[in-house]
DNA sequence: GTATGTATTCTGGTCTGACCAAGGTAAAAC
DNA sequence: GTTTTACCTTGGTCAGACCAGAATACATAC
């Protein structure tokens, strides 16, 4: 409407066609004058203020789709979107597709994330959160014998803990790890089934967090988690060396 | 026309151009059939390959692009990258940009990665870390009075924290969070000036991380790193309130 | 034979203008 | 007032063209 202006100044400001459309509406978008919800002006008419053609135009726009930015409707428009986190797991399939040796690295950055957020959950979590870690809880006691089911309901019980430090933050970033670590806790979890140690070990520990968070502890809290996962590394170097990879992706 | 017989299948299998390409792109890359350092065929080719035409080419191309997957070097090629970490650069920017109450949010994931960060540093850290570390201290001291410098100095700091902590994925996790983090970063230093205590103070945390990693013990490193974000948290606290929104865009 | 300089080719970067199909909408028909 | 319908809008795509500079081949000079 109002925006033509600026968009002359930016003609000549930035670099190349794309360069300069993407920046353009990077800015755009994160001055916060394109807001969520928004729907731009029709692809002609942008690529037309700002002296581009329409296909760089779309590449700019096809840029921002995948980082989540905005969506494009067929025969509808362009709309601004909330960043939507999923995008982080598009990237990091990307960037771990090749080594997959960098579990063990991922895996510090989700013991840090949890860590943090479990010290959070012993401060904020709410009764509606205590109820969920305790179903988490009664699902892991469950499928103890169960390795797919066992690895979903251990996974779900961490989620419920990042969840409980209501850290919107914190629970995007173990989000897109997830992915990564899916893949691996399946086949971690797999061979706890070896150990029979581990089974009380691993509702022990999950229990004692669960306390934890009850008892209003972020120290311990911490403490228990954080020895959760030593104990957890230690027994899977103990067991896992060759780990075959099967990506015969059909 | 006939030497084609994957690309022929992609071609019904998918949806429309774009998402063909993208998709077939995409599995090729994960696969692993195009690796990091190839370089694609010419945009006519393989647009003609692939049943579209160069503008979709180049789409898809430029989404891969953002993702960091390839680069698109001008007059030169396409060619396969190992995933920069520096996409989640975008992505954070975008996602946090557009609230700004979340600082305290992303601080939370800071404080997260640092955490685990200075505990990976006192068991991993060489001397060059400490090197490092050493001098980023010393411009501490030196730039105690002086808001930008300060507050660049003890970015950096913690930014060799977390290097020394040699994981990766902690480190791309804390770059990503920087831009964010950087915003606030020297407004909030700026007001630590009122406070003539808090400059003992920052100093000698900083200096107590320090020798807590050269020390090799990440347990009262992390102590001292959490109660260094407690402290400065709280300082803020004390001082700014009334933290004005400058939200005269659209 | 080597080295240098030049011409040619290749490749991405961009533009123009066009066609299609389906969503939106408002006029037209009931 | 409701339904139907025709039109316009909008994204999705294509085809062919031009440019500028990198890469390379080639020819020339030493």
């Amino acid at each position: 409407m109002t925006a033509d202006l600026e968009i002359t100044r930016l003609r000549e400001s930035s670099g190349k066609g794309f360069e300069k459309v993407f920046a353009f509406l990077r800015e755009r978008l994160l001055a916060g004058s394109l807001r969520p919800g928004d729907r731009l002006i029709p692809e002609r008419d942008l690529a037309a203020q700002l002296g581009v053609s329409r296909p760089i135009l779309r590449e700019a726009l096809r840029a921002l789709t995948v980082l989540g930015v905005v969506e494009i409707r067929d025969r509808v428009g362009t709309i601004v979107r909330r960043p939507d986190p999923s995008v982080l797991n598009d990237f990091f399939t990307f960037a771990f597709a090749q080594q997959s040796d960098v579990i063990d690295d991922v895996m510090q950055a989700r013991i840090a994330i949890e860590c943090q957020a479990v010290r959070l959950a012993a401060e904020r979590a709410t009764v509606s959160d205590f109820e969920k870690l305790q179903q988490a809880l009664a699902r892991i006691v469950e499928t103890i014998d169960d390795p797919d089911g066992g690895s979903a309901a251990d996974f779900d019980f961490h989620r419920a803990v990042v969840h409980a430090g209501k850290s919107e933050t914190l629970i995007v970033l173990h989000n897109s790890l997830s992915g990564i670590l899916m893949r691996s806790h399946r086949s971690r979890r797999e061979l706890l089934q070896a150990f029979d140690s581990m089974k009380t070990y691993l509702i022990e520990d999950h229990r004692r967090i669960f306390d934890a968070i009850v008892g209003r502890d972020p120290e311990y809290a911490e403490k228990v988690l954080r020895e959760h996962f030593a104990i957890g590394d230690d027994f899977r170097r103990r067991a896992a060396i060759g780990e075959s990879d099967a990506r015969n992706a059909s």
